[in-house]
DNA sequence: ATATAATTCTATTATTTTAATAGACAATAG
DNA sequence: CTATTGTCTATTAAAATAATAGAATTATAT
């Protein structure tokens, strides 16, 4: 399962490429709109903001946007970023690959297999759906 | 994330996959072979047992075997039996259908559907592979 | 019958992760 | 200058996960 807070993630940012191009979007509009504590939101999108996907201005009028054009940013991206690696298994991982905990040796390891196969249909989705689809899918 | 749980589980039935129609297999050797903490394998394998999914024997000579062949387990099935579904949300879940915590209406959510692509698709890999598949992928 | 080897059950504890909140600080527009 | 808005660090709360303990039960061989 996707956390709480990667949902919340995913949803401010299609809030963001709802609003693409129309100046910066006060986090208080946002976590409105989308039904997400705020004080959680702004830990949320602090961290998206170091990360580079979103862009903001502190003070009067200022705000969040997104710093790439949504149909450069997939779904992909966000759930890579938010929770470290698509795949199901820590092994499975193309970019954040470790063992698992207490698993046999990695090339013994069919669970490991199989879920390569796995992460690599979810990446087959996830990238190729972009924030620019409204109504993807 | 598969949880820990979920892992054990799966490489224990793949434990007794491998020595199928062989006899009860005791719970000390496939916590030995498989590497899972014993007394944790044991409630592991209280609820398989309860869900169907492995037969028992206590007693002497006793252990666990697989109730039904293992060409007839799928992963799809183990793991929605042992963490309730596929989905990466609640709300794109086929047969654990519920609404997520803070979201929006259900219509309007475009993460649902996103969602309810990959589920689909990691069904359509998980389900086609069965524990008899002993280098499958 | 009895000893032994095994599972089962219920409860509890420990650990880790996740979610949420608080409050002082910094920047900007007007 | 002041109201508005994001930033940062820390803390707390809550939930989920992992692991253990120990008594009870069952089956088998002898």
């Amino acid at each position: 399962m996707l956390s709480q807070k990667t949902r919340y993630a995913i949803r401010a940012l299609q809030h963001l490429a709802d609003h693409y191009a129309q100046g910066p979007v006060p986090l208080t509009d946002i976590a409105e709109k989308q039904n997400i504590p705020s004080k959680f939101l702004t830990v949320i999108l602090s961290e998206l903001s170091r990360e580079g996907l979103v862009a903001t201005q502190r003070g009067r009028d200022g705000g969040y946007w997104l710093a790439l054009s949504p149909i450069d940013i997939s779904y992909g991206d966000i759930v890579r970023l938010t929770r470290g690696s698509l795949a199901l298994v820590p092994c499975a991982s193309r970019f954040a690959h470790e063992q698992c905990k207490n698993c046999l040796p990695e090339e013994e390891c069919r669970l490991h297999r199989v879920m390569l196969r796995v992460r690599d249909e979810m990446a087959g989705v996830l990238d190729s759906i972009s924030l620019a689809e409204q109504f993807a899918v």
